[in-house]
DNA sequence: ACATCACAGATTGCATACAATCTGACCGCC
DNA sequence: GGCGGTCAGATTGTATGCAATCTGTGATGT
């Protein structure tokens, strides 16, 4: 969807740890393999057919990013968000995209509004769509117009920090999520544009704060006492 | 001197490669490790006494938190931000500090409030004596409030950002630092605790914002022009 | 029948060996 | 003398082997 890939983040060497790293955050990010999910690493090896050295390598980036968790002795699982760790998830998103929308409301150009426009087209398409599949789409989509946010604002280093929150909410989505419609809401995305066409960089920073509101509101974090039992059922294995 | 180590931010195993990615960090933050220093695996390994597998894992560490720079079939140097770099990432010190003091300001607790007296006293300490050695220890202390103003705010995630700033700020400061007065100014530390103290959220992130624009205005960042050959000059081995 | 302990299987942690690649020097040629 | 190519050394990339650790099973004793 977004042309630039997520290079910025990485080393350019490590070309094959890569590749795998980005297969398994794709795949975390569209719920294929949810949290508690162990990830072996002979069993990562033998699927990407390369060595552990190599699974090594990109498990242990995926780890740096929050998205899996590494026990000593014991191995790497997808990562599982406390309810915790999510609100202070939201929280840090909320500080950081109120800033980036703020700046993107400065310095969107015309070919911006272009990427802004052909990403919301391939949201509501998506949204029209029925069944799991795009369900996944629509989550991954959605995330992807907060990265164009950072993208558009210009700055690689909170563009980096946007990918990592963008990815493990999608981890507190699939662990948490109500109704689905968490990733996009009554066209909120659409506003956010229409601000930053404004060039109303407080209004566009007040939408995306309500917009991240809507997101968390739609999640169940209250029920603390029994996600343990049912992260546990979602862990076996 | 904060109580906290860096075991937020990595995963439990690895305990070899985490001392020694710490040992090169404190190293790289303090200055012993100039920007462009080649840092080889096996070199290195030699040195704490591991193999090169080790090592390996905390070069990588170091390179996703965008303090060293790894080249393909070259080998890992410690980073040098260019200009560009440097200027967003006191950008983006900006969004997310200003965000934090909001939320410190409201959560600071007594004892928060001593750990900050206690970082102040030992940047005031330091910054009377002389001599290279309390300069790296001041610029260091500077650094900790900053982080200790993360830890304040009580989320992890942010503070995990913070760190990550803090040490590429520490290395833009040695590459384009003018005075060594960058970690410092007047007492800026003390009026923003006091802010806090008087849970003054507005003030205290202005106060905040002010004390970026200083670190940075005692940058020189304007001679782009010149910095590849002194850069080039730093990093013969 | 229950609890405790010991062992076997599996998985990760680490070191090392080999292959691929790059850098720099030397040599021959123009 | 300058330029280009080839080769040796060094360094990283990857695979694999062995040791350490954990989990779960089964036997044994109370």
């Amino acid at each position: 969807m977004t042309q630039t890939s997520f290079s910025e983040t990485a080393v350019q060497s490590d070309d094959r740890a890569m590749v795998i790293r980005d297969q398994l955050r794709d795949a975390i990010i569209e719920h294929r393999l949810v949290p508690g999910t162990k990830l072996s690493e002979a069993e990562v090896g033998k699927l990407f057919d390369v060595s552990r050295t190599v699974v090594r390598a990109a498990l242990q980036s995926l780890t740096f990013e929050g998205l899996v968790r590494a026990e000593r002795n014991r191995g790497a699982f997808v990562a599982s968000p406390s309810p915790e760790e999510a609100r202070q998830l939201f929280e840090a998103r909320r500080q950081i995209e109120a800033g980036i929308a703020r700046i993107a409301a400065n310095q969107a150009t015309a070919e911006a509004f272009a990427r802004f426009d052909a990403c919301l087209e391939e949201e509501t398409r998506l949204l029209q769509e029925r069944g799991p599949a795009s369900r996944r789409a629509a989550i991954r989509a959605s995330g992807e117009f907060h990265i164009l946010l950072a993208d558009v604002a210009g700055n690689p280093i909170m563009r980096r920090f946007m990918e990592e929150l963008i990815a493990r909410s999608s981890l507190v989505i699939a662990l948490y999520g109500r109704t689905g419609a968490s990733s996009c809401g009554h066209n909120e995305h659409g506003d956010i544009v229409a601000a930053l066409r404004d060039r109303d960089a407080e209004g566009a920073s007040r939408l995306v704060l309500t917009h991240i509101d809507h997101i968390e509101t739609d999640l169940d974090l209250r029920s603390y006492a029994e996600r343990p039992l049912r992260e546990a059922l979602l862990s076996v294995e």
